[in-house]
DNA sequence: AGTCTTCCCTAACAAGTGTTTGGTAGATTA
DNA sequence: TAATCTACCAAACACTTGTTAGGGAAGACT
C-alpha cells in the first residue's frame, strides 16, 4: 500500500530513478550478509504476525531490530520484499516435508496423518510465518508477485483431494461427505492452529497433532 | 493507526480543536439517518473484510458508497466508530441467537448441534463482520475501546467449555481428549468457514451445519 | 415566503508512510 | 598506511493517511 516514487505510468527511465547500473539483476542492497537477513526476517517476521503486514511499519521492525528505518534498506529492496521473502521461505521448507510424505507412498490414512503432523511441525517452526500467511494470503494472491502462493494453494488443495478421495476409494475414508467440505475441514483445522499455538506451552506438536488426528478422525462423540 | 491532531498529552482547549459544544455525548454528526448509517456500514463492512481494516482507506470506502472520504464523517465520527459498530452490531446478534439456544436448556449434544447451526447462520447473515472479527480482533484487544470483544470472547468460551464438559460427564462426548483442544478445535472449524462461504453457493448454512457436524462428532474416518 | 434540516462536496491540515541519499565509524584487506 | 568494505545513522523526499472546516443544493416544515 503506496509506492511512492514513480511519476507516470510507463517512464522510468526519469530523473531521481537512478536505481544502480552495476551488477546483474534489480537493485538489493550492497551486499548483505545472509546471516544477518536472516536475523532481521525473523524479526520482522514476528512483528507482522503480532500486529499485521500493513498496520506494521518499517520503523517499528527497525525499532524492534534495534536499528533506524532507513537502515533496513541496506539488508533488503522494500518492506514488501520483507514478506515475500519470510513467505517464500517458509512455502519451500513446508514442501520439502510434505515432499518427504508423499514420497514415502503410504496408504491414504497414515498419508493425511503424515501431512497433519507435519504441519504441526512446520507450525511449531514457522509460527509467524503461518500467522502472516493465513491473515495476509488472500490478499497478496492478486499481486502477481506473489503468484507463488497461488501455485502452492492449488498443490494444496490438489495433494489433499486426491489422499481424501484415495482414502474414499480404499474405504478408509467416508463416502457420505462432501469431499470439497472436508478438505476445507482438515485444512482449516490444522492452519488455524498456528494463532493460539505457542511452542513450550506444554503440548508438542506431535501431541497436538495426536489429538487433533483423533478428533478428525473419529469424531468428539462417543462411539455407540 | 494515527490519530492525527492533539498536539501535546493533556491540553486540549487548544485552537484548532473546537469540536462542538451543544447537545450531549462526544461530536457525531449532526442527525444521520440510521438507514443511511446501516447501508454506509454494510459497505465498509465488505470493504474491510475484502482488503483489511488497516489496508482499507476511508477514500475506499467512500469510493465505494459513491461519495467523499469527508462525506463519511457526516455519519461516523471516525474509521475505528465505524469498525466498532460493525463489530459490535454483529456480536449483539451473535448472543441474541445463542441466548435462545441455551434457554432451551437442551442436552450437551443437541446443544453443540444447535450452537454450531446458529454459528453458520451468523455466518450466513454476517460474512463480513466474522471475517473481520476474525482478522481484527487479536489486535484490537488490546484497546480499551473494544473490551467488549474480550468479554465475549471469555463468554464464548465459557460456553463451549461447560457445554462439553457436560458432555463428557453424561457420556456423549469422549473422555480421553484435552477438552481445551476440543474447545479450540470446535470453534476454529466453525468460523473459519467464513473465509470461503459464500451465500447462494451451492450449500445452505443448515446443510453446511450438517456435515461440520457430522465430521466433528463422528469423524471423517469410516467406522471398523 | 423563509427557515431548518439533511446530506454531500471542496479543499485543505498535520501526521505518518515507505524509501532514498549521502555520510561515517570500525573492521578487513592490500 | 591507505584503500575498501560492511553495517549502520541522519535527514530528508514525495506521497498517503484520517480528519476537519466551511459551504451549498434540495427538500421539509413553519
Amino acid at each position: 500500500m503506496s509506492k511512492p516514487k514513480q511519476s507516470s505510468t510507463t517512464t522510468e527511465q526519469s530523473s531521481t530513478t537512478k536505481k544502480q547500473g552495476s551488477t546483474t539483476k534489480k537493485k538489493a542492497a550492497v551486499s548483505p550478509s545472509p546471516e544477518r537477513r536472516r536475523e532481521l526476517l525473523a524479526i520482522a517476521a514476528d512483528v507482522f504476525a503480532e500486529q499485521g503486514y500493513n498496520a506494521t511499519t518499517v520503523r517499528k521492525i527497525a525499532d524492534a531490530a534495534g536499528m533506524l528505518a532507513g537502515s533496513l534498506y541496506y539488508h533488503f529492496d522494500s518492506k514488501e520484499s520483507m514478506l515475500e521473502e519470510i513467505l517464500s521461505t517458509f512455502l519451500a521448507e513446508l514442501w520439502d516435508g510434505y515432499d518427504t510424505v508423499l514420497q514415502s507412498r503410504l496408504g491414504p490414512r497414515e498419508t493425511l496423518e503424515a501431512l497433519v503432523t507435519e504441519s504441526f511441525r512446520e507450525i511449531d517452526r514457522h509460527r509467524s510465518a503461518v500467522a502472516i500467511y493465513q491473515k495476509e494470503s488472500k490478499h497478496l494472491v492478486a499481486q502477481a508477485r506473489f503468484q507463488y502462493l497461488t501455485d502452492s494453494q492449488q498443490r494444496f488443495e490438489k495433494t489433499w483431494l486426491t489422499t481424501l478421495e484415495r482414502g474414499v476409494a480404499e474405504r478408509v475414508f467416508r463416502d457420505d461427505l462432501d469431499i470439497r467440505l472436508a478438505y476445507r475441514f482438515v485444512r482449516d483445522t490444522v492452519w488455524v492452529a498456528a494463532s493460539w499455538y505457542r511452542p513450550g506451552g506444554g503440548h508438542s506438536p506431535e501431541e497436538i497433532a495426536r489429538q487433533y488426528l483423533s478428533m478428525v478422525l473419529d469424531g468428539i462423540a462417543v462411539r455407540t
